[in-house]
DNA sequence: AGCACGCCGACT
DNA sequence: GTCGGCGTGCTC
């Protein structure tokens, strides 16, 4: 008789034991799908080890073997075996995160050639032994696009190994600019992969079937089924689109380097602008570092004090500073390429009343409203909820609506009025950027990520908000802004602050970019924040406020009760941010640990045991 | 996660 | 009496 070990994309841990029907067992193969009876349902389940005998009494046989070649190897298995235990999630929830959703869906395929033999996965595992760190590199690239000469010669060097590469960027303009230098550049099958590809599946089952590829391509593209994986790199390392908003809550660079240590792999990092974590374990040696400088004079940096910037006896905030202003207009006059940047989309993010003050928020979120100029629309950037804007206040039916918090929509009505000659043009979507199409440019933070384009003055706004967010890394999330556009600028940088005195400032004012890591890991170090330290949030949501409250606080009691480990910590119990969205309210715990696996396992026995009728909870490591 | 079971309050 | 809302616990 033959047992089935069965786990299924729900959060809950498995796996289950199935018996296996004497016509499947010759054929049935550890990393198969099956379907199952689970609970009276039919579900799609993955065989993650067969076994001669099973402990429980009343078993269910499988009700069909879906895959006659397994569709996960023994390495991909591991893979989401390990996120799983390092994410807070269950290993069927991570091997869902590694399929694409035609095969999660249950799909069948045919002509599925076996990756080799697979041996069976016998208990879990990871880090039991020392953890073995893959061959890495870190290159820091300010000038953002010389790393694609070591990419290219890594490339070429592993395919000539009979090897396979892994190449992951941030968005998909960015996998199909990657794609055409590939295809230029290199003599081998490319594959390209992101979620919503129309031919995902296709493209999955080419890259499995192919010997030696290029696989290009997003986030997800981590878990590409290349045969014998011999490089992975990782574009723009330190951008946050890796890390995956809903659960499992993964980051494709921390799985890259867990992926790197089992296949024995290369990693590559590239970045205009590295992460702490990654820089410090360049500093710590763990991680070879490139450091490729810029390859031409840095421009002239300037900040301007806001605090000493009053134009007129008014006392209202000024957007311009006379200075910006006429340095604006010089290089209007020897017609030269102005950007202006500041990271708010819209015309205001505020919309108030003008008699009785009252903020127009979201109907299904704790948000304040976004005013959109064009079409007069109020806009939620949470749950995209719209509506026109009303012209008398919904509150008071009295006073009329003003705005505050000026976006970029309103930096350009300024321009205009200021510069009425010039042409404008606001950035704020990704697109086909022509410097011919306008002298000056608004721009949101979408600008960092055009390659070839340079202006001659840089002007850069509302920099103290980025800087005076409620998160840790705010001050690491600026550096990289400010060391995005430091790579867009020719001749001049004209900073707007209150803080000029900042770190962040400091290292651009003095052309010493390290002492802006040098610092920040210090007070990190201090502090006990990341890379010293992992944070994790365990978030409660649900419809009524008072009983996810209330869960929240019988939560924290609880796990501090129950905590017996010096490392992880229960440090906090906050409103999530936002408190409340689309409808459903939120609290966060934070929890701190040296180790990430310790503390996901932690929370995964004692979540388990924890009440929480109407209130979900999740588990995001790492936050970023 | 989802679903059944069971406990309590309001009501034809 | 019984219908149904919601808390609790289990799923091979």
């Amino acid at each position: 008789m033959l047992f089935a070990l069965v786990v299924l994309g729900l959060a809950v841990e498995g796996p289950f034991d199935y018996t296996v029907p004497a016509d499947l067992s010759k054929k049935i193969k550890v990393g198969a799908r099956v379907w199952i009876n689970f609970r009276n349902q039919r579900m799609l389940g993955y065989v993650v080890k067969l076994a001669k005998k099973s402990k429980i009494k009343h078993l269910k046989p499988i009700l069909e073997l879906l895959d006659h070649t397994p569709l996960l190897d023994k390495n991909a298995l591991l893979l989401a075996k390990q996120v799983s235990e390092y994410y807070c999630c269950s290993w069927g929830e991570a091997i869902e995160a590694v399929l694409p959703g035609a095969l999660r869906k249950g799909r069948k395929v045919a002509g599925l050639i076996p990756n080799g033999d697979c041996p069976e996965i016998d208990s879990p595992w990871i880090g039991n032994k020392k953890a073995e760190l893959p061959s890495a590199t870190l290159i820091h690239d300010l000038d953002g696009q010389d790393r694609w000469g070591i990419y290219l010669e890594q490339i070429k060097k592993t395919l000539n190994s009979k090897k396979s590469v892994i190449i992951i960027l941030p968005d998909i303009s960015a996998v199909l600019n990657a794609r055409e230098i590939i295809k230029t550049k290199i003599d081998a099958p490319v594959g390209i992969l992101y979620r919503k590809e129309p031919n995902e599946l296709e493209e999955w089952l080419r890259i499995k079937s192919i010997g030696t590829i290029v696989v290009v391509g997003t986030r997800s593209s981590v878990f590409a089924p290349v045969k014998k994986l011999g490089l992975v790199i990782i574009d723009e390392e330190h951008d946050s689109v890796y890390k995956q908003e809903q659960t499992p809550h993964y980051n494709a660079r921390e799985v890259a380097f867990m992926r790197s240590r089992i296949e024995k792999a290369r990693l590559i990092l590239g970045s205009t602008a590295p992460s702490l974590e990654y820089l410090n374990l360049a500093k710590k040696n763990n991680l070879r570092y490139t450091f490729i400088p810029r390859g031409r004079d840095f421009p002239e940096i300037k900040t301007i004090d806001v605090k000493f910037e009053r134009r007129g006896a008014k006392k209202k905030n000024i957007i311009l500073s006379k200075y910006l202003e006429d340095s604006i207009a010089s290089n209007l006059d020897s017609g030269g390429k102005t950007l202006l940047f500041l990271n708010r989309r819209g015309f205001a993010t505020y919309a108030f009343c003008h008699n009785c003050g009252m903020a127009l928020e979201c109907p299904r979120c704790n948000i304040n409203l976004a005013f959109h100029f064009e079409d007069s629309v109020l806009n939620c950037r949470y749950c995209n909820f719209k509506m026109q804007a009303p012209k008398i206040c919904p509150n008071c039916s009295s006073g009329y609506i003003k705005f505050a918090g000026a976006g970029i929509e309103r930096i350009e009505s300024e321009l205009s009025r200021i510069f009425a000659q010039a042409k404008i043009k606001r950035i704020d979507f990704r697109g086909n950027l022509n410097l011919k199409d306008a002298d000056i440019f608004v721009a949101t933070s979408t600008i960092i990520k055009e390659v070839n384009c340079n202006f001659d003055l840089v002007g850069i706004l509302g920099i103290d908000n980025s800087l005076n967010r409620i998160d840790f890394r705010s001050a690491e999330k600026t550096f990289a802004l400010l060391l995005g556009l430091l790579r867009l600028s020719r001749k001049k940088i004209i900073i707007q602050t209150s803080l000029p005195k900042h770190n962040c400032l400091q290292a651009l004012l003095t052309k010493n970019i390290d002492i802006f890591y040098e610092k920040e890991l210090s007070q990190r170090r201090e502090l006990r924040f990341p890379p010293f330290r992992h944070l994790i949030f365990v978030k409660l949501r649900g419809k009524r406020e008072e009983r996810v409250r209330e869960a929240s606080f019988n939560l924290f009691k609880e796990l501090n009760r129950v905590n017996k480990s010096r490392d992880i910590k229960i440090i906090s119990l906050n409103p999530g941010q936002p408190s409340k969205l689309r409808d459903n309210f939120y609290w966060q715990l934070l929890v701190s640990a040296d180790s990430a696996k310790r503390a996901t396992k932690f929370l995964k026995i004692n979540l388990k045991n924890f009440p929480h009728s109407g209130i979900i909870v999740t588990v995001d490591v790492d936050p970023v």
